[in-house]
RNA sequence: GGUCUCUUAGCUCAGCUGGAUAGAGCAACGGUUUUCUAAACCGUAGGUCGAAGGUUCGAGUCCUUCAGGGACCA
């Protein structure tokens, strides 16, 4: 990249100047800022103690070799101690010239010889999937999109939660209150009835806990003694001795919610190379935590449970296996990582799962490094923050759940509305209007949810519904759209007669091939921050900068032939990045909205 | 009791490893369509970057303390 050469003509301005040996990658070039003439920009504040003179002489001192040493260098200022740098037309049509023909600009292809899997998704099967769920999956998904575009090797898989008591609940209810009911049945989505039946426990269960508290009892111990809880851990115990009745129900029920989950899967976009289930790492996991124990990295307590002492690594001990030998949470995650390892022979591990986590996390990593684990460094937790409603966070129990299936639906209708009102469906086939007006609906939402920093916790109001104006996704498919009407009326030509070199260059066309130059950087710093929300600042910026050449310039109107080709393809690759990052975040853009 | 984390405009969010006058969108107000799609564009207004210290040429960004929110471990 351009700034590359700059900072090393920079570093052996400094060297010839002021005798002061730099390296390349000490020299920091900045963008600059918009309201100040230039391209990119140096700061010499850092260097003042050695050059022993004023910012402004240093500055200009500096610039004045460049302009001399530096061939792209049209011209530069100096505000203070700020050496700000344009680059010649010359070097933006060469860039332009090279870059418009390259289906694949932006994306590293040369592997960087890493393996990457990338897990998430990651639900329980007792109930549907919700708002945090589908922030997980396009997280994820787009990760994982975002790594492979940085040239990673990269999988993906989820790790099912297919085991438990809370599993048990619905099957207890289900067979206490279900009278047969099927999603064929009732007409319910298979995920959605079982959560019903999750539902219904829980109300059993706080009625039985309050006829227990009223004839006495104190509220603990009736949480422990009501016979819903008990008849749910008896199906439990019966499930984990294999027990053919339950085992039925469990696959009976579970299948239910895998049809569910594909469904709600496919309308989200997502995928996995690999699906991992709890019910089968689980063991393992105890496999290994006996290794563990055998090799004295953990320690057994007098009732039987296994520990290991974090206390060095300034946390405190950690309980592996339960005195009943049966397992925890950390047990099966113990296992599914060394079988991830195994499967996939992956450098890097990159868990998808909210921040709530942390310190499970942080507890597994350092049980991998006691166990001189190969993957143990590897393993990352993309820890993501919580989404929020106006009244605090999600919960099951108290119905403030917002369901992933109703939002994803509510969108489209909300896309559907507003494509009719603004009149725009009226050109385009009957046949494609479903398609785009889930493509619009999906666009705000998807981008809605990406475009914040993963590492934050979002606020989300149901009462408020999703913008399709200003930083959204439908602004951004809206640009695309509006190009690609463009290019369906340029008519044949035929580009390689023309080099541009003859040809004006605006500020604002400047500005916008300019955007168009940063892609690769985005790219890889999304990769480097696994933050898709680099993307969407990206296209966006894109997006702005274009609808404002778009005001400015004719394309088709441009009578001068040259600058019109030039046009033509500064705004088809303008459409084609919007297209490839949009891709790089799951969204798809319309040729037409 | 301990650990982690967050706090930027009325609301939702950007702000890269410290750099120029802290930026967008929404909401509010005003303007732009005989010209490639007005889901657009332009403008006005809106801020003690939670508070106080410190580090330095320079702090929203780094350090300390405090307040408030959130999460987790026992």
């Amino acid at each position: 990249m351009i700034q590359d050469i700059l900072k090393h003509q920079i570093a052996a301005a400094i060297k010839h100047l002021y005798q002061i040996d730099l390296l390349d990658h000490q020299i920091v070039i900045e963008n600059t800022k918009p309201e100040f003439e230039g391209d990119f920009t140096y700061v010499v504040f850092s260097i003042l103690k050695q050059s022993k003179k004023s910012p402004e002489q240093t500055a200009q001192e500096i610039g004045e070799y460049l302009k001399t040493n530096f061939s792209q260098l049209a011209d530069f200022n100096v505000i203070k101690g700020f050496l700000n740098i344009s680059l010649s037309n010359q070097f933006w049509f060469e860039f332009l010239n090279n870059t418009y023909t390259n289906k694949d600009y932006g994306f590293v292809f040369t592997h960087s010889g890493q393996k990457i899997l990338v897990e998430y998704s990651s639900p329980n099967t007792n109930k549907p999937l919700h708002l945090g769920h589908i922030r997980n999956n396009l997280l994820g998904y787009s990760v994982a999109q975002i790594l492979k575009a940085n040239g990673h090797q990269v999988n993906t898989c989820n790790l099912v939660n297919d085991r438990g008591i809370h599993i048990c609940k619905s099957m207890y209810a289900w067979m206490q209150f279900g009278n047969g009911e099927t999603p064929e049945s009732s007409g319910l989505k298979g995920d959605h009835l079982v959560g019903k039946y999750y539902v219904a426990f829980d109300k059993q269960y706080k009625q039985e806990i309050s006829e227990l508290v009223a004839n006495g009892m104190p509220s603990e111990e009736a949480e422990k003694k009501a016979p819903a809880i008990i008849a749910a851990q008896q199906l439990l115990l019966r499930w984990e001795a294999n027990d053919k009745e339950t085992v039925d129900i469990w696959k009976l029920m579970n299948s239910w919610v895998y049809d569910g989950f594909a469904v709600t899967y496919k309308k989200l976009g997502v995928q996995f190379d690999k699906y991992y289930y709890e019910s089968n790492t689980y063991i393992l996991g105890k496999d290994i935590v006996q290794q563990g124990l055998a090799a004295e990295t953990f320690f057994k307590k007098e009732d039987g449970s296994v520990w290991i002492d974090l206390t060095n690594d300034g946390l405190d001990q950690k309980l592996l296996l339960r005195g009943d030998g049966t397992s925890v949470y950390i047990t099966q995650d113990i296992g599914t990582a060394e079988l991830k390892y195994k499967d996939f022979d992956c450098e890097r591990s990159v868990y998808v799962v909210g921040n709530e986590q942390d310190y499970h996390f942080k507890v597994l990593q350092l049980i991998c490094k006691h166990m001189h684990k190969p993957y143990a460094d590897g393993i990352y937790h993309l820890s993501y923050g919580m989404v929020e409603l106006p009244h605090g966070r999600m919960k099951s129990r108290e119905g403030t759940v917002v369901d992933a299936d109703d939002l994803i639906d509510e969108m489209i209708t909300t896309a559907t509305a507003t494509t009719v009102e603004l009149g725009k469906a009226n050109g385009i086939p009957e046949g494609e209007l479903n398609h785009l007006y889930e493509t619009i609906g999906m666009g705000a939402l998807k981008y809605y949810l990406l475009k914040v920093d993963p590492k934050k916790k979002m606020m989300f109001n149901p009462e408020e519904s999703i913008d399709f104006q200003g930083n959204t996704g439908p602004f951004i498919q809206y640009t695309h759209a509006r190009i690609k009407s463009i290019l369906r009326n340029t008519g044949e030509i035929d580009f390689t007669q023309f080099d541009f070199n003859q040809t004006n260059l605006s500020k604002t066309e400047r500005a916008l091939l300019f955007t168009i130059y940063q892609y690769p950087q985005a790219i890889f710093d999304a990769g480097k921050d696994m933050s898709p929300g680099v993307i969407c600042n990206y296209a966006y910026d894109l997006a702005k900068a274009f609808n404002h050449f778009y005001h400015e310039c004719s394309v088709l109107k441009e009578e001068n032939l040259e600058q019109r080709n030039f046009r033509i393809q500064l705004v088809n690759l303008t459409a084609h990045i919007i297209k490839s990052s949009f891709g790089l975040l799951g969204i798809e853009v319309p040729e037409k909205m």
